[in-house]
DNA sequence: GTCATTTATGGCATATATGCTATAACAAAT
DNA sequence: ATTTGTTATAGCATATATGCCATAAATGAC
């Protein structure tokens, strides 16, 4: 026997934040004159994880998002300054 | 041989600013009346995990932090309304 | 004090974020 | 078509987020 088989735990992305954070980050980013891998650089996260976020790929956590506001020089409320449905899940 | 020992990655967390979250977080949700078991019912996470955010013990996720506005209903941005220095690295 | 409510902690399991590296795809210019 | 700059993808390793469950600690009535 492999796999005891726990009770199933739920991990739910939020599709439609995520989609609306990759939409504005590449917004500023670009805006402010930086490519990913400079955006990267200088956060000092990876190329990688940048192009994860604006690909909708990853879910990334608030203080990779510090870094990335921290680089562009931006509140961190800008990069989040979008609107979520109310969606009564 | 155990480990084989890697080139080590870094790993670093934003300690400024999940401290300024954390405030902000129990600012709101005690501002809505909320107590933590209520948010995290009704956002659909756990005890555990608002209480991690609140101490400092974790590093959320954006869509964590999204069913969080959510449910207090509130704009994201309004969750991340604090000011981070700007830290030369 | 005790009781009830709330918050904080702890351990364990699993999914995922992120790093690292390389490569591919794409675009624009020449 | 080749080059150059940029973005996207992929695989693997490891640290961590988060769930789940139990318990402890703190807070506030009474």
């Amino acid at each position: 026997m492999k796999k005891p088989k726990k009770t199933a735990r739920k991990f739910i992305y939020d599709e439609e934040g995520l989609k609306l954070l990759a939409k504005r980050l590449k917004e500023l980013r670009t805006e402010k004159g930086f490519t990913q891998e400079g955006l990267a650089y200088d956060a000092d996260i990876t190329l990688s994880q940048i192009a994860r976020i604006e690909t909708v790929k990853a879910n990334p956590t608030v203080s990779t998002m510090f870094k990335i506001a921290r680089t562009l020089n931006v509140p961190v409320s800008t990069l989040f300054d979008f609107k979520l449905s109310n969606k009564t899940k």
